[in-house]
DNA sequence: TGCTCATATGAATAAATCTTCAGATGAGAG
DNA sequence: CTCTCATCTGAAGATTTATTCATATGAGCA
């Protein structure tokens, strides 16, 4: 965890310090990380790329993304945490819509790629 | 889990409708959520960030991420097996080397906003 | 051959995460 | 004001995931 503490035994130490320097601060890290993994979850990255078109309300949510509507609350307050969508309230039901450009543009491009990329299948060891 | 269980209580039928088909196949998205889950982990993104310039070896990629040998190489490893790295030997050393261009644009595109955005801080309720 | 170093691995503990269930809240209808 | 409906919430159990320690592998060097 210390910046400075495992300064031993590297080999490149230049290109280490120039690394080192170029490293986006922890906090920066921490949150785009916490981005990521805002994305990871199966049912959470169907809910977003549902509200890609548009706000849906809970039930319309969990119906498009086969959960059931409570657990389709939580993964949206989780989201609603974290700014990435918003709720509007209409009645007695809430409707949600993507709230983050950015996190727009994360779901677009990783999209856009799945669409034309073979299924990179895991557990498989890398050599050369 | 059912694609078409829950089709009682829906609001709008049409959008439901709609936005399944428009919906990417499970795999797909499974695939996607996987490349964010890998990129969810603090010391796993300080290995990427640091091989966005080229590549490095093991004890180097501890010493600029700041965590043990150990707990580098199980994270290369993972990174390995889903080819977002890839290893080059050379005598008993082992270079790392960012594999895969669809994860580099990721990456680009994530840090390029963290620079440039407020950190969001979570746990804080939004409302409209 | 035997030693050392860089990396890899397995297993275990520790920690974070998801799902479900039961019930709470708050708006509209009668 | 009471009932129902849509959504929200808390807590518990189950599953995943990360980190550490100990040890294995395998290359280079004496």
């Amino acid at each position: 965890m210390a910046i400075d503490g495992c300064s031993v035994k590297v080999v490149d130490a230049d290109r280490v310090t120039a690394v080192r320097e170029r490293m986006p601060a922890t906090e920066d890290l921490t949150d785009t990380a916490d981005v990521f993994g805002l994305l990871s979850d199966l049912n959470r990255l169907r809910l977003l790329v549902a509200l890609l078109d548009g706000e849906l309300c809970v039930c319309d949510l969990a119906a498009v993304t086969g959960q059931s509507e409570s657990a389709a609350s939580h993964a949206l307050r989780l989201l609603r945490a974290h700014r990435i969508v918003a709720a509007r309230r209409s009645g007695r039901m809430s409707y949600y819509r993507l709230a983050d450009p950015h996190v727009r543009m994360l779901l677009d491009l990783a999209l856009a790629h799945t669409e034309h990329t073979e299924a990179i299948h895991p557990e498989r060891e890398g050599n050369a």
